[in-house]
DNA sequence: GTGGTTCAATGGTCCAACCAATTTCTGCAC
DNA sequence: GTGCAGAAATTGGTTGGACCATTGAACCAC
């Protein structure tokens, strides 16, 4: 057999712009935040026409690792290197009880693991910036008495980051976005995720204390809190039923 | 503070045509395969140049949803609904033994609760159809005299749909793929994967006994003989390494 | 300072070609 | 009729140029 013969590439234009622009990225030791050139200079440059720069970046545009703004500029939104890997993964949208409860399933098991992670591999920053998001969160719930999901979000991102593992914060913010694009509003449950709160610093405590055990046990403790308030939501719900 | 104030959207041209495309599909009932209308037809009937259609197209194209054939026209490669959930994962040197690690540190984490969910919940016809995933890959293990990736990953396959959890196989799957899109040859280790081969039939065992604990630590103990294969490459590798 | 106005820069859209790969049709030889 | 080579049509890929919509900075009146 004649295998490993990859079919030449006489055309892959917006391919090549991008390699180019991720060479140039590294060459100018550009991160997130910063400015690119004008798709006219890029085309400009690279001898291709603008509509194909254009193509490329959607491309760029469509994995996050680039934000367009019209009359302002193309900017960095991630780190870009020429050696990255891309996995997109579409999911298709559970929109009811079982689609939700599915969400907290992979929740569950990936945070549970971030945080015994993070218990082990955490270093001094990243612990104080844990620290300081549980803060802010503890305060926010006093000041309005209930859980905000903003910064009950942020903790946990920073758990996630502190992992060591890039993936747990992107898998797990599918999750949750996934969990919240239908959710919006607690389902009929006014104190949705009250239950929740203390576990944020009992979890804080074992990352803390060293204890991988300790915190994914917490951790298991916290998402189950969340599990319960679904249900009982979806047994307000029972009769609401639609379609 | 004026919160929830989204910016309004005065234009989302290229997003009005997925959706719109999105909506074709579904009333035509188009399936993985199937070919869809001509660039030219799109930007006809949509009202839209024929470069706004091929910026949308060029999305979907990116998150492999389409395949793009010159000469011949755009297919579906996957099934489309209006209501889908796009997350691009990428992974920042995916090429070094750090960014293979990650994604065994998700599959542990999803694995390991998998099983223990398909030991709750898989019925007598998911049962039976595991333990002839697992036979056939005994026997080709024992024919072959190795570890053979495609009978392993359809056991394993096998597992994660009786978890009775959809988002499991998506996951691990884009992890599977992601991990195998670079190692292909085993880093040189002759034997990779032999070590995990008993730990199929004690997974199996721990789930028909309706054991979600033990087929949890079965499953565990079989991440870790990857993990382990995985350090051995690394290992064999850090003397050729380039860069 | 505050609030408008102007103006250049920049991304977004459109058009009309042409190129390159593929598919389909056509016509000829047999 | 069959088979096949070449022409023609189809379709995605690229180009260049034009114009629109938004942004942001400079400028100006008050």
């Amino acid at each position: 057999m004649t295998d490993s013969l990859p079919p030449i590439q006489t055309t892959a234009r917006d391919d090549a712009v991008l390699k180019a622009l991720a060479g140039f990225v590294r060459q100018e030791a550009l991160g997130p935040g910063q400015k690119l050139p004008t798709e006219r200079i890029l085309a400009e440059r690279l001898k291709v026409s603008r509509n194909t720069v254009r193509e490329a970046l959607t491309r760029w545009e469509g994995l996050g690792l680039v934000e367009r703004r019209q009359g302002s500029g193309t900017y960095l939104k991630a780190a870009v290197s020429p050696d990255m890997l891309h996995m997109p993964l579409t999911l298709a949208g559970g929109n009811d009880f079982a689609g939700l409860m599915c969400t907290l399933e992979i929740r569950r098991a990936l945070e549970a693991e971030a945080a015994a992670l993070c218990a082990v591999r955490a270093g001094k920053a990243e612990l104080a910036e844990i620290e300081h998001k549980l803060n802010v969160m503890e305060e926010a719930f006093r000041t309005r008495d209930g859980m905000s999901s903003d910064e009950d979000w942020e903790f946990h991102q920073a758990i996630f980051r502190a992992s060591g593992n890039p993936l747990f914060e992107q898998i797990i913010a599918a999750m949750y976005e996934l969990f919240h694009r239908f959710w919006e509003h607690p389902l009929g449950v006014r104190d949705f995720g009250h239950a929740s709160f203390p576990y944020h610093r009992t979890i804080f405590d074992r990352i803390v204390a060293r204890d991988p055990e300790g915190a994914r046990a917490e951790a298991l403790k916290l998402i189950a809190t969340v599990e319960d308030d679904l249900k009982r939501g979806a047994a307000n719900l029972k009769l609401s039923d639609r379609k």
